[in-house]
DNA sequence: TCGATTTTTGAAAACGTTATCAGAGAACTC
DNA sequence: GAGTTCTCTGATAACGTTTTCAAAAATCGA
């Protein structure tokens, strides 16, 4: 401690002037550029008196390791990046947030990389200012289109993995069998007794969303009628809309939405034109969103693990890195939570 | 495109290989390495003839720059860290997501620094992990003590810009006017005609929230009593504990929430314990959150202006980056938006 | 005490880029 | 046509580490 303050104007004078390098570290401490880097590194033993003499010098000069000087020599990035099309979305952050947690423990670090213009040339540029950074690898968000498209322009070279709601062939992939998902909350509903069921979608990954082929294949199966799919956007607000439009619509009895958030819109414009839930309609979402359960009704829904679908997206990542070459996959089976939002259809 | 698929055996063993550095290329369009940087950085004329064989060299090697390589000899870092304890809540990430897009729009990326444990060593670990990565500077989210540890962990020389509820001196600061704020939600609430303004708060930066300052200003400027705090977590469920405990006391008229995810749990506690809200019992919140304006009844509230506060922390440290040394500070007063939660009090 | 072995050390090379500087032409000017 | 300026180019030197590799020092066994 004192000798922090006993050289306190050295460092003070070095604040300004270029940080210290291991040079610097070496001279002061009467010893070799090998000898320090050893130190640091803890490749090899160093003699007691030389070590000391060393940490004491990095703490006069206030010595901090250059990181890209590290990972030019070394090779080894300890970065990784997500390129995603969103971060304020539930289940978008709730993923990040496993990736983070789980590359947190392995010593990794994780850049966020927004794309938001869904054009090729720009997802090609946003590719480029990526790999321009000193990354290890990169786990690409494809819960959408734009993940999708980022996918196409990454060079084959990178270890990349891609987080989706469904499998597919040719990359590294964690994902939930949404397909599976989105018929097992349909075919609930269907076994309440509703004829069919109204589906209100978010913005979808391709064409269509694998919530909404879950849907679709549930009904065909059952010979239900299928109703027109009703777009919503991100934005919560869009349900409360659509909600009060289906409240018009008396066939309507149950709506299975691509989300909570537009769920709980839904449920607000429902509630607003007068019409209960889930008397009079029947309402589920999907990803179990923290405050579906604080909701009233309390939202039934299917209850996705984001933080471990994160996780094992950075676990075979980890593996690729590890210089395992394979193409892998990991998939889970988010299961349905029945809470109080759907019910059987009021008897006409 | 022709030349892509006709060198692609040679791409492929450039796969399993080490990639390509900029000497190769040189070799390849028989030009020198700097006239190849040239091209790449733009940094200087370069025949056109030249510029094309580098181009096409580039394109059939498959070559990305080393992005360690470049930022040790330029001396220029592209990434900022966000060092912050959480990514889910909502005002965390909605900073978040404000820092990126401002950093983003100015070609540096965002790398996110969890620091969970808030031991001093611990905070001084994840500092020093942190700044072992090729860094440009650090943005700290202290709205809680973890963010104030941090910032107390950073050696001195590092630019650095900290976002938070308040104020205070010696560092860079995008901040808001949550004192200020604070004291206007509970007038309001008073101006209703509720004799006092219970609280909720949510775990706070140092000994005491900054809004919990206002509120208890507001109240003894008010000669209103002060009750005991009650304390819940992040999670909003620990809201709808303490409204079903405060659904018993009849005392209770006003309840001012830390955030508007607790109050929607305080509100659901209320309701599930056969309290009308707003007409037993007025609740508000703190922050906007997107669902507030969908929850019935709607919540009155604080409108923070998050992806804005985010900007300005960005734009602090951008102005250091540039070599702007002088502490500056950024603040905002939010506004009230009023709703359905809160209203004046029954009459007994 | 001497040689053999082990440990510790430092000089020099390497990593892949950009910056510097001077030389070679090309393009002007008179 | 000679001198001057300008443009383009390449050799070489950084940048701050880690990795070799060989030399020096220390330890050990006899």
């Amino acid at each position: 401690m004192t000798e922090v303050s006993q050289y306190s104007g050295h460092t003070m004078s070095r604040a300004t002037a270029k940080p210290a390098s291991i040079a610097d570290v070496a001279r002061v401490a009467g010893v070799s550029v090998p000898t320090v880097s050893r130190v640091l590194t803890g490749a090899a033993k160093v003699s007691p008196d030389k070590r000391d003499r060393v940490l004491l010098a990095i703490d006069e000069l206030g010595y901090r390791p250059n990181g890209a000087a590290r990972a030019l020599v070394s090779g080894k990035q300890r970065i990784i990046a997500v390129m995603t099309s969103e971060t304020a979305i539930f289940g978008y952050s709730a993923t990040i947030q496993g990736i983070e947690t789980a590359a947190r423990a392995e010593g990794y670090f994780v850049v966020i990389s927004v794309v938001e213009n869904p054009t090729e040339d720009e997802a090609q540029r946003a590719v480029e200012l990526v790999l321009g950074q000193p990354l290890a690898g990169i786990i690409v968000l494809k819960f959408d289109p734009v993940g999708v498209r980022v996918l196409e322009a990454l060079p084959p070279d990178i270890p990349r993995v891609a987080v989706s709601g469904e499998v597919s062939d040719e990359v590294s992939q964690a994902s939930i069998e949404e397909v599976a998902a989105g018929e097992e909350i349909v075919r609930y509903l269907l076994s309440l007794g509703h004829p069919t069921v109204h589906h209100v979608t978010v913005p979808a990954s391709r064409d269509e969303d694998h919530r909404t082929t879950g849907w679709r294949n549930a009904l065909v199966e059952a010979g239900a009628e299928v109703p027109e799919i009703i777009p919503a956007t991100w934005d919560a607000s869009s349900g409360v809309r659509i909600g009060r439009r289906l409240a018009a619509d008396d066939s309507v009895t149950a709506i299975f939405c691509g989300n909570d958030e537009i769920a709980m819109g839904v449920i607000t414009g429902l509630s607003d034109a007068g019409r209960n839930v889930p008397a009079d309609v029947s309402v589920v979402g999907f990803d179990d969103h923290p405050l579906a359960r604080i909701w009233r009704p309390g939202i039934t829904t299917i209850a996705q693990d984001f933080p471990g679908l994160g996780r094992r997206a950075f676990e075979l990542l980890q593996a690729q890195l590890d210089g395992d070459a394979a193409v892998a996959r990991s998939t889970s089976r988010p299961p349905l939570v029945v809470r109080e939002s759907a019910g059987p259809p009021r008897v006409r």
